[in-house]
DNA sequence: ATAGTGACTGAATGATTATTCATTCATTGA
DNA sequence: TCAATGAATGAATAATCATTCAGTCACTAT
């Protein structure tokens, strides 16, 4: 009953692929969108298959299951499990990135201002759900032994931190605060990762807001001069 | 040439077990000294085999392997690679648990000495080595799905939480700091936390010596009146 | 000495897994 | 309408895995 369904929406997904394809009027590479369609919609199983087994249990036949396709599919599309587990990792990374570049741009122009929104971007609904918090840590588990998992999470940490630092320097220069820029950069994302620990672990006593209420209460207490408390 | 040695070993623990036995005179329960040590002999050979292959990887036989003894011997002292796996992360939360109790009953009367020291056991050579932290991570990211694990791990996040709440809270009254004291102790806890992913990632940018002052700094910027800045 | 004890071994077993590929099926252009 | 195309299927395969157990070995008590 419940493949019955996921059939009907894969037909679906097929046709609203042609039209949009028809619109585009592309004719040397057909069918090249549906594939990218496929791709994505097997990465998002993936994310369901690893938040619901754990990756050591995901199989290629559970990520098809949760996919609705059967078992080939995903040899057709990614080659090998290997290379379906990175592209998992790097879609959700990417999306972090995409997420907090963007919300940067269309944020205030104090660097109080920046640094609170993107504080706040770690525990978006889009970025800090369950299941792709899931992802974070089944890969960061696996990462001491698999240096690809941990340069894909390298590189965007770099990223990350810099920004952090580069707003952090800028308001400490502007409050006078003994602090050091790195440092306190460093302990703010490190406590974001640390959060995300307890919403995946014990989400019943711990929720996005409160812990966006938890950060954003760091940020007052280190900078009270920019975060006035109350 | 290296299954003789192992085997030498084995055979000198045998020996010197008992000894111990000998001279401990118990009858009823013969050989039961031997049975403990070899299983932190294969609970630290687990250790081994997540850090250096990951847990989706480590199987029986590289337990085994690791450990220098034959395919069997886990069943035989644990039943089944569950329970090894489960026991194996008990080893590292009680050895954590035991240490930070231990230091806290050996540190200075005044909550900030207190808190400094429960700190720094974060990042002590004990427990932090990146062996331990690689099997840290490996059960959170499959904790999702395994609620063995989870439990595990959160009675002992409870506790740990709960000395971190009562030292920041006794400090902000001495102290008449703004801060609240639950949100302090959490966001200290999660950056700890954190601080362990980057020494677990980036071990070249972050030495448990850096992680330490990170924290520490943080301590002395949310807490100014006790942790004096230089 | 020697029989008895129980820890330990490792080959065998059955279950599970990733990968392959001949076949099916839906869609397209002529 | 129909041949051509290539995405999708799913049974088959070979590899890997946890678990079992009959047999081995070192040591003890008699």
């Amino acid at each position: 009953m419940l493949a019955v369904q996921q059939r009907v929406a894969y037909i679906k997904l097929e046709r609203k692929f042609m039209l949009n394809h028809a619109a585009t009027k592309t004719r040397t590479k057909p069918r090249t969108a549906p594939k990218e369609e496929r791709k994505t919609q097997l990465i998002k199983a993936t994310i369901r298959s690893i938040a619901k087994h754990g990756l050591s249990v995901t199989t290629m036949a559970t990520v098809a299951r949760e996919a609705g396709l059967s078992q080939g599919i995903i040899n057709l599309h990614f080659q090998s499990k290997e290379r379906l587990l990175e592209e998992t990792l790097r879609f959700v990374v990417d999306e972090y990135r995409a997420i907090w570049y963007k919300t940067l741009e269309s944020s205030g122009n104090s660097a109080a201002d920046r640094l609170t929104a993107l504080v706040a971007v770690g525990f978006d609904k889009r970025i800090c759900q369950r299941n792709k918090l899931a992802v974070w840590f089944a890969f960061w588990g696996e990462s001491r032994s698999r240096p690809t998992y941990r340069n894909i999470c390298a590189e965007r940490d770099r990223e990350y931190k810099q920004v952090l630092t580069g707003l952090c320097a800028e308001i400490i220069t502007e409050g006078g605060y003994k602090a050091r820029a790195d440092f306190v950069a460093h302990g703010l994302a490190a406590m974001i990762e640390g959060l995300w620990l307890d919403l995946l672990l014990i989400p019943a006593d711990v929720t996005p807001e409160h812990a966006r209420a938890v950060s954003l209460s760091w940020l007052q207490d280190v900078f009270p001069g920019h975060f006035p408390n109350n």
